[in-house]
DNA sequence: GCGCGTTACTAACGCGCGTTAGTGGATGTG
DNA sequence: CACATCCACTAACGCGCGTTAGTAACGCGC
C-alpha cells in the first residue's frame, strides 16, 4: 500500500511488467468479473502490484477507451441560497450509488453562466444532467442542453420537455394547516407569498384544501401575500393580530416570514406555542431550530429531491426517448414547540 | 451553429474531412496561436465548420494527450454547513480565471469519506486540491492527499506541511470591539465559544487587545464561554444582563448567539441599537439579515478565501516544494443596525 | 538550372486504457 | 495418435487528441 508519493504515474502497463504478465491481463483482472479464465493466484498477485505501486486509474483514459465517463453534470445556483444544499447531498449520494461522479458547476441562473456551465460540461462528456434551482419556478435552459438527458429538479421546464423532480407544494400546505386545525384551531391565518408563484399557489390550495376538509370556510382577511422576507412576515402579523377577529394560529409561507411574525407575536405579549400558534414552511434550520420557541414547519425535500433526479437520470439515459414525466415529491410536518397540544376545548 | 442533438459526437477528423484538411491543421488552428503558418483563410473555414458540425473538444482525450486536465478537485463539508457555501463559489470564480474545471465532492467531514472523495479525484488526475471546512479547525488530511499540491481553506494542518487560508479571527475581534468601543461604549460584555478553537482563541485575543488599546480594563465577569447556539446565547445574555454591573454592548461570538441574546434583551424592555448594542460574528445573512433590528456582524470572508486558495493552488502547482505557508484573510464588518450612534457622551 | 528559405500543410506516434481476435500448451476423447 | 476442448494468456486495434518531424510547392537570388 505504498502511495508513491509524486512520482511518475503508474500505469497499468506497469503493474503488468511488475507482474509479469501482459496489460490485457491486467485489465481483466481489474475490470472484467470472474469470467474471464484468470486463476485466482494471478488475480492475487495483480492486486497486490496495485496496491504495491499505488496503481489508479486514469478516468480520462478509461472514459475514452471505453466510451462512457459515469459522469453526471450537476448544474444549480445552490451557491447563492445556500440552504437548499441538500440538492447536492442527495444527488451525490444517490451518484455515488449508480456508480457515477458528479460533475457540479454553479450558476447565477442567468442564460449566460448556464450555457457556459452546461459547455464545460458536455466538454466533459458527461451522460446526463441535473439543472437545480434554490426555489421552485418554470425555466428555459439552453438550447444545447438538449444534447444530453437532463432533468430539472424543484424547477419544471416551461416547454414541458424535460422530466422534473418537484415538490408537492399543496400537500405541504395542507399537512400544516391540518396540523393547526389538530390542535384545535378553527381561526387560521395564512401569510402567504406572491400568489402567481408555484409555492404560493401550492401552499394556499393545501391551505384551503385543509380548511374545506374540516368544515371552516374559507376567510379571505386572514389571507395576507407578502414577498417571503422577515419584514413582510411582522408587518403582515400585525395586520392579522391588530384586525377586529384575530386568528388564534398562523400558517407563514415561509420561515422567513414566521420570523417576522414571531415579533410581532411577541411584541403583543402572546406566547407562542400557548396562546398562539406558528407554522412555517421551508424548514430552514438557522431559523426554525433556533427562534425561541423553535419553529414547526414543513420541510422541502432537497437531499430527496436531488436523489430522485439522479435516479431519474439514471433511468433517462438508459432509455432515452421516455415521455417528460414529472415526478412530485412529498413535503414533511417538522415538528417542533410553536403548535400547542391540542385542547379538548378550543 | 447547428448543435447536432444527440448524434453521434463530432470528432476533430469530421471537421478536417469537412473542411478538407488533416486532422493536425484543426488542431493547430483550435489550439496553436496564430504561431503556425496557417493563413487566415483556412482559420476561418475551420472555425466556420467547428460551428456548423457542432465541434466540442473531448476534454478527457485532450487531457490524455496533453497530458494536463486542467482539473483542480474541491473537497468540502460545505454540504453540511451551507452558509460557507461561498467559499465554493469564490474558488469556481478564481478556477474560471485560471482557465480550470473545479471537481468539487462533499464530505462528512470522516477520514474515510475525505479519503474516497480524494481518490475520486485523483482517478480524475486533478492538478492540485482544495480542502475546505465548515468552521476553522486543525485537520489532517489522508496520506494520499500528499501526492497531488494541496491547500487547505478555513482550516490548518495538524503537521503543518500543508499550505492553508484561514481568516483573521483576531482582528475580527477587533473591529467588532472597536466599533462598540467607537459608539461610546466602555462595559461590553463578550459572549464567545468553547475557549480552546481557533475561532474562540482568536475573536477574545482581537477583543482584549481593543480593551486594551482604548484602555479598558479587562473585566472576566463580563465574558462567557459557551457552544455557538441560540439557547445558549439567550442563557448568557440573561446572565450578563441580570448581573450587578450589566454591560452596555455584548460582542457574540456568533450570530446564532446574538439571536439568542436578542431575546433575552427584548424580555428585560431593552431596545437594541439605542440601549444596548449587539455585534455577532459570520455574518450568517439569513440571521443578520432578517433580526429586528438587524444585526451588525463580522464576516468570515468566505468568498476570498475560497478565491485566495485556488490562486495559491495555481501557485504551488507551477512550483511544488514550496515552504508550506499560510494565508490570512481579513474579517470585514458588515454595518447593520444593532450598534448604536456614537454619542457625545457615554 | 540549382540551392535555399518560406509557406502550408500532413503522416505518424503516443497518451492509458477496453476489447476483440487470436495463440500456444495442456488435457480429454475416440 | 489425431483431434477437439479448454485454459491462460497476449497482440493489436482504436478511442480523440497534442505534437514532432517531415514534405511538397513555390518564390527568389545567382
Amino acid at each position: 500500500m505504498e502511495t508513491n508519493p509524486r512520482q511518475a504515474k503508474v500505469t497499468m502497463q506497469d503493474v503488468a511488467n511488475h507482474v509479469g504478465v501482459s496489460r490485457t491481463t491486467v485489465s481483466f483482472v481489474l475490470n472484467g468479473g470472474t469470467g474471464n479464465g484468470i486463476p485466482e493466484e494471478t488475480r492475487d498477485r495483480v492486486h497486490q502490484a496495485v496496491s504495491e505501486l499505488g496503481y489508479r486509474p486514469n478516468a480520462g483514459a478509461r472514459a475514452l477507451a471505453s466510451k462512457q465517463t459515469k459522469l453526471y453534470g450537476l448544474i444549480t445556483e445552490i451557491v447563492i441560497a445556500p440552504y437548499a444544499a441538500n440538492i447536492v447531498r442527495g444527488a451525490e449520494e444517490q451518484a455515488a450509488r449508480e456508480g457515477k461522479t458528479l460533475l457540479i458547476a454553479s450558476t447565477d441562473g442567468s442564460s449566460d453562466a448556464d450555457r457556459r456551465a452546461i459547455e464545460t460540461m458536455l466538454e466533459h462528456r458527461v451522460e446526463g444532467l441535473i439543472y437545480a434551482t434554490s426555489w421552485h419556478r418554470g425555466v428555459r435552459l439552453p438550447a444545447v442542453a438538449e444534447e444530453v438527458p437532463t432533468v430539472l429538479v424543484h424547477c419544471f421546464d416551461e416547454a414541458t420537455k424535460l422530466h422534473s423532480v418537484i415538490p408537492d407544494e399543496a400537500q405541504g400546505g395542507y399537512v400544516a394547516t391540518m396540523r393547526l386545525i389538530g390542535a384545535g384551531h378553527d381561526r387560521i391565518g395564512l401569510i402567504n407569498l406572491d400568489p402567481v408563484i408555484p409555492a404560493a399557489i401550492g401552499r394556499r390550495a393545501g391551505y384551503v384544501r385543509a380548511l374545506e376538509q374540516a368544515g371552516i370556510g374559507l376567510d379571505e382577511s386572514l389571507v395576507i401575500n407578502e414577498d417571503g422576507e422577515a419584514d413582510q412576515g411582522y408587518r403582515a402579523a400585525v395586520a392579522l393580530l391588530d384586525g377586529s377577529r384575530p386568528p388564534t394560529a398562523i400558517f407563514c409561507a415561509t420561515d422567513r416570514m414566521a420570523m417576522g411574525a414571531y415579533d410581532a407575536i411577541k411584541e403583543r405579549g402572546l406566547r407562542i406555542g400557548d396562546d398562539i400558534s406558528v407554522v412555517g414552511f421551508d424548514n430552514q434550520e438557522v431559523i426554525a431550530n433556533y427562534l425561541r420557541p423553535s419553529l414547526t414547519t414543513v420541510a422541502l425535500p432537497f437531499q430527496q429531491m436531488g436523489a430522485t433526479g439522479v435516479a431519474m437520470l439514471a433511468k433517462l439515459a438508459a432509455n432515452r426517448d421516455l415521455a417528460p414525466l414529472q415526478r412530485i415529491v412529498e413535503c414533511p410536518l417538522v415538528e417542533r414547540t410553536s403548535v400547542r397540544l391540542p385542547v379538548a376545548a378550543s
